[in-house]
DNA sequence: GTGTACCTACCGTAAATACGGTATGGAAGA
DNA sequence: TCTTCCATACCGTATTTACGGTAGGTACAC
């Protein structure tokens, strides 16, 4: 849009009641224009050529027909430039993880407060996300699955060193850096080889960060 | 903590102004108790025993010393049950990644407002996650493209041997693994060291991991 | 057919590493 | 007080690495 004019807002809900509280909603806005309001993503499909294309989509993803999900693929071959906010009730990580996969750029739960609704809309339309904080939390939770941080057995000091062999220090260098003797740097790194169980720099390393050990 | 008590929390943030502003912040809480606030990680060490553990830590992630990233280990072995909240002035996506991969529960801009802040908090504590809209976005951004990866203009040769030296592999095991000559192993490494910008074992495999070059 | 990129192979050498020792002083804890 | 752990420091040496060369054969593009 131009600078001098509304953002156009799209919604598609299916229940009544929510439907028109986000009508009110954004009419109340002096930033935002309510182009169309529908029930299903069918009904966007019929009526996409005889309105303004949108800046923003308010997309309630459980609906019967073709789900919020599906609506994202369709949303992003017809206007790429539309952002879309992901609502719903549900909480599930997999439908999180889908709608993220397909481009959504929000995904506020429902009860969200309306006065939250329209700042994850100006969020969006500036280029940020807005997520729910339990959503967010849910989002971590698919990126976490993996690896913990480990514990080790290391000293501060040889965590001090572990940390200089990571990045690429030698002996010398590391030596210089704590202001201690290479013998000294020496000693440390045979005992971190030792408890670690390695016994080579690119081992030391490749343990260090994939083990998350500093 | 007991239902009818505070929430403690703890500040770790070099920057003094900023600092002020958190302490003030919470002593503005009814809900919360500022019990701990230090200006590093080293200090956190030192105080943690004459100090109650925290519910929730606002936690710098750029101190000189350890840094906000290294003390989430720290924090997950000592106060499993803490909350943690990395506040950041910076943006990039490999410190969002490793601070999720590490328990953080939070990832605030410095910039946020007072009162979302202070909604971070509570958020936290609910065992919701809190984001700011511009980090959400990079969240995003990490989990559709599965990581952030980078194009290096490495041959599949190299690649080969890249894997290897990051498992430890020295040049005479590569060049029995791959049944070539140890000349040719030295050959492929010096153009690989070339390519990357890096002149030793560590620097090879700490980048190879970090950017998944591999 | 000329150039470029890639994989292969070899030489030499200064530098750095890996690892076996031993040893001292201080702090923490039993 | 005695012991253990930690950080510090030193010695010697075989092995490995880093990196400067050079060079042949193949494949593909222009």
């Amino acid at each position: 849009m131009k600078n001098n004019q509304k953002h156009i807002v799209w919604v598609v809900e299916d229940d009544p009641l929510f439907k028109e509280s986000m009508e009110e909603l954004i009419n109340l806005s002096d930033k935002l224009h309510l182009e169309l309001s529908v029930s299903s993503v069918e009904q966007v499909e019929e009526e996409k050529h005889k309105v303004h294309a949108p800046d923003v989509i308010l997309q309630d993803i459980g609906l019967p027909g073709k789900s919020g999900l599906e609506a994202l693929g369709f949303y992003r071959n017809e206007f790429p430039d539309a952002k879309v906010i992901i609502l719903t009730i549900f909480e599930d990580d997999e439908r999180i993880y889908e709608a993220i996969k397909r481009g959504a750029s929000g995904y506020l739960l429902k009860r969200t407060p309306a006065k939250q609704i329209l700042d994850g809309i100006d969020q969006v339309i500036m280029g940020e996300a807005s997520i729910s904080p339990l959503i967010a939390k849910k989002m971590m939770n698919i990126m976490v699955s993996g690896a913990p941080v480990k514990e080790s057995n290391l000293t501060t000091r040889e965590k001090d060193i572990l940390k200089l062999l990571v990045d690429g220090f030698s002996m010398d260098m590391i030596s210089g850096e704590l202001e201690i003797s290479t013998h000294t740097v020496d000693t440390h790194i045979k005992n971190i080889y030792r408890k670690l169980e390695v016994h080579n720099r690119a081992e030391v390393v490749s343990k260090a960060i994939k083990e998350r050990l500093i």
